[in-house]
DNA sequence: CTGTATCCATCAAGATACTG
DNA sequence: CAGTATCTTGATGGATACAG
């Protein structure tokens, strides 16, 4: 009834795109929902897009790219590019070279992923303000019904 | 020099749409990636968007919601409608009669996340496919060359 | 330079029981 | 019905040392 452009977050209609058959009665939760979770949990880890989004810019080595994304650790760095090359969103080129040499690269399918999450970052930057706001708020008067 | 929509990941641009002085160099890092990182910590946990998700069909009581969003333990729910409730995306109305009865619903905030969240759960529908595949491929990969 | 392994702190999240 | 508290587990992430 609603004009809603999310309702479709609790249908199966993005999980459906192509021809899927509308047999499981299809409640709230598991066709799409599942998916939707995967997803945010792949990119809402805590380095996956900054690596990404680094990338875009062109190739990089495991040093260069250390020293873009800054708060990433040695280890944490390896990890998510290597969960990236994984799931087929960066491509990992080594020479054998000596000292050797490694590069890594977004690759469409990674670039194709940062759009939506551009989006996000833009949402994030409009109203991340919106948020500060509603939590101080909140927590004052959390504050203040505390005292009485 | 690419045709690139994703270079404002790495760059202040989405952080600073309105009025921002370009004073502090502006590295890579910091400014807009803190964020980025913030929103899509507080998007990507378990359940805020399936909550968000679900509660755009109209207001909700807890039982209901619980019931909607499937998997999730009563614990869960009250922390993530709480969350929620303190960052402005979702209203808390209680009735006091008896027994208890308390209704959530999405703020127009709450709505707003949803459309680019929504977006991300295209993309994920469209490329959920893709990624397994290369995961697969990347696996079985990684098994031949323990063989040798 | 690149990558792996180990140890450790922290937190998210589930199960469960209890209160208003 | 709604919410809180306790306990416990597993995952995440950082620091560091070591290996190719």
């Amino acid at each position: 009834m609603t004009n809603d452009p999310i309702r479709v977050l609790s249908t199966p209609a993005i999980a459906a795109p192509e021809g899927h058959e509308g047999s499981e009665a299809c409640s709230v939760d598991n066709p799409a929902s599942r998916v939707i979770r995967e997803t945010l949990a792949r990119v809402g880890d805590k380095w996956s897009m900054l690596v990404i989004g680094v990338l875009h810019d062109g190739p990089l080595r495991f040093t260069e790219l250390q020293r873009k994304v800054d708060g990433i650790s040695h280890r944490m760095l390896t990890q998510t590019v290597r969960s990236l090359e994984r799931d087929g969103l960066v491509t990992r080129t080594s020479y054998p070279e000596i000292p050797p040499r490694v590069e890594y690269a977004a690759t469409a399918l990674g670039r194709s992923l940062s759009v939506p999450v551009i989006e996000l970052a833009r949402w994030a930057a409009a109203h991340h303000d919106d948020i500060l706001d509603a939590r101080e708020a909140f927590d004052d008067q959390r504050e203040a019904s505390a005292v009485r």
